[in-house]
DNA sequence: ACAAAAGTGTTCCTAATACACCCATGA
DNA sequence: TCATGGGTGTATTAGGAACACTTTTGT
């Protein structure tokens, strides 16, 4: 047991599913492998563990990689460990999940030049994917869809200001149902997170109020809430 | 990235984290540890993961090493990577939850010598913690809080044949409240999850029926449920 | 007979739901 | 002026919470 280091180990990577609400879908973020395996196909962002670095780290390293963000509400996910799951070798993957606005986000590509090609892929319709990948997001949406019904953590995906209308629609998005518009304001305007900026948003029909989450007491966006659904 | 397995690599282990109820309190197995670091320590049961193993497998291997027991309901935590939880080099934990009942479990010795001895410890008062055990135990102990208030996960817990009152008490004990016994009767019953025997327990006072978890859907036990709490 | 735990219903209150119309703007 | 999305209140219902007494048994 002393002598551990002697034993074959697993390898260890990090794997993040970053979610944004583009065209009023949901979307991940994805990576075109540039070396086999799965050459061509689609693939998480994320890499192997710096024998220096914590998981958390390297997790936020791979993004800001890959995608050029910071400060984006990061949790961990799962961590898959499958013998099978990589054909190279036994791989074990701890699985983050990200949420991000979609204006912030500038996918870039990295100076490793296997990666050739980021794509923002609607959920409901994921391309084939290397590994257990599609397993991942799945397991991803249903952790979001449930932290959604509890949580206002999807205020993460939404740009600083934001209409009501817009929040309703990410939560019609994720949820995948419609939801009742008076209800949902009275609901959400009751949790007390956000605020109204005095701004109105101007479009083509009649503006709508500009709402902005509250600095003062962010950790209570995080408080038990149930939603309608 | 294709000759990943030359740069260093983390270890990758399990451990467990084991609930049982015991004398109407919440215990955790602890091993102590016959070697450095931290030799005399108590610690979680757990172990390396082998490279032909999945992780899953590890858990319920080194379980039943360590207690002998099978067929626990047994649950992934958290996966924890600091660079600096282990002295002897880096190495990352995926941490497991299992649920036993105390009278199925029967903890005795491994043939690794250095495992000299096992304890059923009070979450109340754990004795000093090799590693970030202490850590890992607390998160167990709101991972298992939290299901308790949402799924009848907490029945697992108890034997195959147990009184209304005996649920009642689990869940006081957990959740570290009084509960109202009309109204925590009412909720379980009309869960539909669990069933009367016909039989009744005998005792000091009044006999109370025994109920038992329906087989027939078991499913069901997981949904989701708001306790009163 | 008494101590101790088992068992049982109703009222109250809060929160979720269902539901329809007027308003402000740009084209 | 009209098409479009923004904005607002009430009545009903369901579920959670509070609450006290009778029953059965062993000693």
């Amino acid at each position: 047991m002393n002598d551990f280091k002697k034993y074959p180990k697993p390898s260890v990577a990090v794997d993040i599913v970053v979610f944004t609400i583009k065209d009023d879908d949901l979307k991940v973020l994805l990576i075109k492998r540039g070396l086999p395996p799965f050459k061509g196909r689609w693939a998480l962002p994320g890499g192997f563990v710096w024998i220096s670095e914590s998981l958390e780290e390297a997790a936020l390293r791979e993004l800001e990689e890959e995608t050029g963000v910071r400060d984006v509400y990061l949790e961990q996910l799962y961590t898959f460990g499958d013998t099978k799951r990589d054909p190279r070798g036994r791989v074990i993957s701890v699985a983050y999940y990200a949420l991000t606005d979609s204006t912030k986000i500038k996918p870039f590509l990295t100076g490793q030049e296997q990666i050739q090609k980021v794509l923002w892929a609607s959920v409901k319709k994921l391309p084939p994917l290397a590994f257990d990948h599609k397993d991942i997001i799945l397991y991803a949406l249903k952790r979001l869809e449930y932290k959604l019904e509890y949580t206002a953590v999807g205020l993460e995906l939404l740009p600083d200001r934001f209409t009501l209308t817009e929040i309703q629609k990410l939560y019609e998005t994720i949820l995948g149902e419609k939801l009742d518009k008076r209800n949902f304001r009275k609901k959400m305007l009751s949790l007390n997170i956000i605020e109204e900026t005095g701004i109105w948003k101007k479009g083509l029909h009649r503006p709508a109020m500009l709402y902005r989450f509250k600095k003062t007491n962010p950790l209570s966006a995080f408080k038990k809430i149930k939603f309608e659904g």
